[in-house]
DNA sequence: ACGGCTACTTGATGCATATCAAATGGAGTG
DNA sequence: CACTCCATTTGATATGCATCAAGTAGCCGT
């Protein structure tokens, strides 16, 4: 069964996802893997350097290191031009601030340039609901679409920068440029697929597969990176992680626990060693066989 | 706290779901209600008579008593007449069958014109996570977007008749018509925000709060279809009712026998009726309370 | 360096739901 | 009409995770 390309597969080696279920992929996997990384840096630097290093801080897609993660390819230069157009300013989050807020208007959506965010809905009694963990290249604010009211809060897990695209931008330069569109409505169709594989994940996996399931899915979106396929900073609390996950905090924490005890991985505070990829795909599917 | 409007509100007065959290809605919610029947039918016809009443079977958006279920509001007479150009054809399936099944080529989106569907995924060992159940007016298939293969099964509940859009006329149309493009991607918005809510249940309500919800969000999508609020239904098994819950159907079952024993509902075989609307929205609040 | 805070870990116990099992009852069919 | 099949109900028992409760450890700012 599948994880997104977890199972198996390499990211890189895949367009889009395929095959079926499960799919607890990145909310926006890039149609390409950017190249900017050959190799696995070390963990420290996990979100280091996503600056140009070449010179120009200019706000232009076109010389954005993270454009194929986020944009679609095969532009022609013409239309990459015109795709500059679409990033109004960019914006600095700290840890803990609000990109946006259930309730606010929606109006933008966002392109995480570095950092790493949440999304999560909140009742009336101030209790969460985390639906999804953003990283660089991916796009959030979807939500915002259907009432013109953002549904859930973006709440940065570390200081982070993001690119601000007015969706009427998007949706002007989307009539022009069919790529884009097309790009649009795959980042929304994946959304939705990836919390499919959400929904079987809650309804029908135990603590273990949960959270096998997600390792496997952050690492493999690292890795598209170009991150280390054997370690990550977990950039949430326990908390963060059950709350996503259907858990009590407990319970995510004896679960790394007995993943430790049983040499699958290393577990220093938020620092995640990968001993035994195999065991950990093996416990994920389990669910399945 | 929100289930879409089930909570208070009336969905005929509001044109987009707002407020947060446990957004259960259906997948295409009307943007305004459809106002073929102005009285509650009896639940026995509950999809007796989409078809135009009038006279023509044409297929044509502009003439179809659907359209403001599934089309945008506020369309010239021009973009209607465009927008007929949209639906190539008609299709019938009979209870049980496919409509579409995980792997497919992605061509096509489809409008659900009568009957019931259940969309699922399926893992190699057969087992299923139903993940959405879509009636009459909604529009089916955006799954398929991302990686131009279906990634769940779409199953006729019972026999069923779909409009079938390609999915390049749609891209097409949506670039000519401003309006229809927004209408788009607030479909697919809503089908996140819908998935959200989803998550909520599934990670934070326990179980009789989750066939309350399930309960509750059914009669409004019904209510909107001019059905009764206080009858319903159900299309679906004990067990395509506990897969989407998260559950097992011996507990759907025995949260069914609980409901009528404290005089909330009567069940008979898959009739339900709502004895005490009020005890019902009480024990779907109890979960954020 | 200190105190205080938050995040995390670990243990003991309870409960909601799963699981196993059996019986009932419509619905459809020959 | 009898028979079969499948959906459903209901009961008894098992179990995975939540809950409650300490205790530890890293982190932050003074």
């Amino acid at each position: 069964m599948m994880l997104n390309e977890i199972s198996g597969h390499e990211v890189s080696n895949h367009q889009e996802s395929h095959g079926h279920a499960y799919n607890l992929a990145d909310t926006n996997r890039p149609s390409r893997i950017v190249p900017m990384h050959a190799e696995p840096r070390p963990i420290e630097h996990q979100q280091a350097d996503a600056k140009p290093a070449d010179s120009s801080f200019k706000v232009a897609c076109s010389n954005c290191n993270l454009r194929e993660l986020c944009l679609p390819v095969g532009l022609s230069t013409d239309e990459m031009q015109q795709l500059d157009g679409m990033v109004a300013t960019r914006k600095k989050i700290k840890q803990g601030g609000h990109l946006y807020s259930s309730g606010d208007a929606f109006t933008m959506l966002y392109a995480i340039r570095t950092g790493f965010f949440k999304t999560c809905v909140v009742s009336e009694d101030g209790r969460e609901q985390v639906t999804g963990f953003q990283m660089a290249g991916e796009i959030i604010g979807l939500d915002g679409i259907v009432s013109d009211k953002h549904n859930c809060n973006a709440i940065a897990l570390e200081d982070a920068e993001v690119c601000v695209m007015p969706f009427s931008h998007v949706e002007d330069l989307s009539r022009q440029i069919p790529m884009l569109q097309r790009h649009v409505h795959k980042i929304m169709s994946r959304e939705i697929v990836r919390e499919n594989g959400v929904m079987m994940l809650l309804a029908n996996m135990r603590a273990e597969e949960r959270l096998a399931a997600f390792l496997l899915n952050l690492l493999q979106r690292l890795h598209a990176r170009g991150y280390s396929k054997s370690e990550l900073i977990l950039r949430m609390t326990r908390e963060e992680i059950g709350s996503y996950l259907g858990m009590k905090l407990e319970t995510v924490s004896r679960t790394f626990s007995k993943f430790s005890e049983e040499g699958i991985i290393e577990v220093k505070q938020k620092n995640i060693r990968i001993l035994d990829h195999d065991k950990l795909k093996a416990i994920f599917n389990a669910s399945t066989c």
